[in-house]
DNA sequence: GTGAAGGGCCAC
DNA sequence: AAACGTGGCCCTTCAC
């Protein structure tokens, strides 16, 4: 065994510098393998770490897998494995290594499971068990304050005021003999894990986020194979839409061009104006020059208004429509189709918004339009089918729930139309005798008070004068006494202790300004909406790690996740055994959350994502 | 050329 | 011109 001291300068205001001996073990070979899983096996934890060639399993090697107690550190060099990348997921070789990666004991550290495992997952083909991840431990803790980052060198300097040298990250990899100083890089990184886990789970138990935290570690799995499995995009359908906006687009483009250009005598002497369209300055000008009185913005809701009055408006927001359609969803997502899979592999943040919300990005799965025409690219291949399940009206549900308002409970125990309850409750009347109009008043309330909308806002949303909002909203929440209570219980809490929590005990610090009306008044609406909008998230992941189990193995495969709804998607002959897993593990997720209202969960088998 | 900021708009 | 919450992406504009 080789010997290394390491030295770990420590924190700048420290008195004295701190040496770290690391010990670690080059393995290449099978024997020295099967001899170094098995000392570590006994472990409760370990540190986890690999290092590749590339950022994508699919387009590099997985070369070093590291795994450490914290003094004694193996570093495996598959190069020297099964005879070659393609063939280290069936090697007999590494079956010490699979079964100690898919245990759920030792619990595996690694800074950014996410990543681990995939490469685990994809190049040793196995599914690591027993996940604890920092750098979600160390975003949770943050719980949306300041803005500290959480790559491992923050972390390190942070929670143990040591400098990690992080220059060999981005060495390369695919040398045949790699540098000592590679190897020592890859044998600390692994050997610092333990450490930083337990330094970090202090934090996470005095905070009380040990829940929350076994929800996040529990969710890293079931995320990195929808990752690795990718969602698959009829390229040729997507085609065919695009051309439809183009044109659309063009159409608008010159129909615009000449509305505005009207206003500018000499502007068309040659058919073409020089005006760029995209440019909001531009526009403003050419409608000013209409004599259109223009808006401070020009945003949709503004321009809607003046529409029937000036063509030139209808116009544009019809250009507007069709630019953002042949931009945002254009081209453009075509070049995330993987050339080997054919398939998009959108990267996913678990905690992308502090209220435990996923974010989604290259490219943004969540926000495809709800049109059928785009939404019907996104379908599932030959001899497979889709299976589509959403939860009904969560959030309301949750708000509901948490706030235990009677009557708002009882809309959602009748079992009908929620919003026609509802409105029969504000209004006074018979569910029967609720008009469309009512219905869609009470809608856009339930939906309103769940964001901490106020009389301005409301008022503006439907016309109403603010007087008439003003009582509307009164109305409202005398109907329901208890929403009310705990939402104004959020507004003053959140004066007081500078923070809000899940069900799951998820935790939102949130500071603001005193002396600014607009700060407190934003932190008292987030106060009223992480809770419910969190909760949400909450039961997204406990169902992703259910569902996970439940379809381990089946043909299913997790495709896609929005916020309250879940894409999976397998054999034509497994539909309605995958549906029943799928809501039955959404239902069960759901359920442990929210005790006294129904959960409801809409499923359907389909060839494609549209409803 | 690159990057940040602002405006706008898609999703839930 | 949003005092309705959470994101990401595209475009223009402007600074370096």
């Amino acid at each position: 065994m080789k010997r290394i001291a390491a030295c770990v300068s420590a924190a700048a205001q420290a008195l004295q510098s701190r040496t770290m001996e690391i010990y670690f073990q080059l393995i290449r070979d099978a024997d020295s393998l099967k001899k170094a899983c098995g000392e570590l096996s006994g472990e409760e934890y370990l540190g986890f770490d690999v290092e590749t060639t590339a950022l994508e399993p699919s387009q590099g090697e997985l070369r070093l897998v590291q795994l450490s107690n914290g003094t004694d550190t193996k570093v495996i060099d598959l190069r020297g494995f099964g005879g070659g990348i393609d063939a280290l997921r069936s090697t007999e070789e590494l079956a010490p290594l699979r079964s100690l990666l898919a245990a759920e004991r030792p619990v595996k550290i690694a800074h950014n499971a996410k990543f681990d495992t995939k490469w685990a997952r994809h190049h040793l083909g196995v599914e690591v068990g027993g996940v604890y991840d920092t750098y979600l431990a160390s975003i949770l803790i943050a719980a949306g304050e300041g803005d500290r980052r959480h790559g491992l060198a923050d972390v390190v300097q942070y929670f143990l005021g040591r400098t990690l040298d992080k220059t060999e990250q981005v060495s390369d990899w695919s040398a045949n003999e790699l540098t000592s100083s590679q190897v020592e890089y890859a044998a600390k990184d692994a050997a610092i894990m333990p450490e930083v886990r337990a330094k970090l789970d202090e934090r996470i138990v005095s905070d009380e986020l040990r829940s929350v935290m076994a929800i996040e570690n529990e969710c890293v799995m079931p995320i990195a194979e929808m990752e690795l499995n990718g969602f698959f995009l009829d390229s040729d359908r997507w085609r065919e839409q695009l051309e439809r906006v183009k044109t659309t687009q063009q159409k608008t483009a010159d129909e615009l061009q000449s509305l505005l250009s009207a206003g500018v005598a000499q502007a068309s002497l040659f058919g073409r104006s020089e005006i760029n369209l995209d440019s909001i300055d531009q526009v403003s000008q050419a409608l000013e020059n209409l004599g259109i009185p223009i808006p401070s913005s020009t945003r949709a809701w503004e321009l809607q208004p003046l529409a029937d009055d000036h063509p030139a408006v209808a116009k544009l927001l019809e250009y507007r429509a069709a630019a953002k359609a042949a931009s945002s969803f254009g081209e453009n997502i075509l070049e995330f189709i993987d050339p080997s899979t054919g398939r998009i592999h959108a990267d996913f943040r678990q905690i992308g918004a502090p209220t435990g919300r996923f974010s989604c990005s290259k490219p943004n799965l969540q926000q495809i339009p709800h049109e059928a025409e785009y939404r019907r690219c996104f379908r599932a291949p030959d001899g497979r089918t889709l299976v589509i399940a959403d939860y009904s009206q969560i959030e309301l549900r949750i708000l509901a729930h948490i706030s235990g308002d009677r009557r708002f409970i009882e809309a959602f125990e009748s079992g009908a139309d929620f919003h026609a309850a509802t409105a029969a409750q504000i209004f006074g009347i018979q569910p029967a005798d609720v008009t469309p109009d009512q219905r869609a008043f009470a809608k856009r309330l339930n939906f309103g008070v769940v964001y901490g909308i106020g009389a301005q806002r409301f008022a503006a949303m439907t016309g109403l004068s603010e007087r008439d909002a003003e009582d509307t909203l009164r109305r409202y929440f005398a109907t329901y006494p208890q929403m009310n209570e705990w939402l104004r219980g959020q507004s003053k809490r959140v004066l007081l202790d500078h923070s809000a929590r899940t069900l799951s005990g998820r935790l939102a610090r949130i500071s603001f300004d005193d002396n600014d009306r607009r700060s407190v008044g934003a932190a008292q609406r987030y106060a009223k909406n992480m809770p419910i909008q969190g909760t949400s998230a909450d039961i997204l992941k406990r169902a992703l790690r259910l569902l996970h189990d439940s379809i381990r193995d089946t043909s299913a495969k997790l495709v896609n996740i929005v916020h309250d709804e879940i894409v999976v998607e397998c054999d034509r002959t497994d539909g309605e055994r995958i549906e029943a897993l799928l809501s039955g593990a959404m239902r069960s997720a759901a359920e442990e959350f929210v005790t006294s209202v129904p959960v409801v969960v809409d499923s359907q088998i389909a060839d494609d994502w549209t409803k």
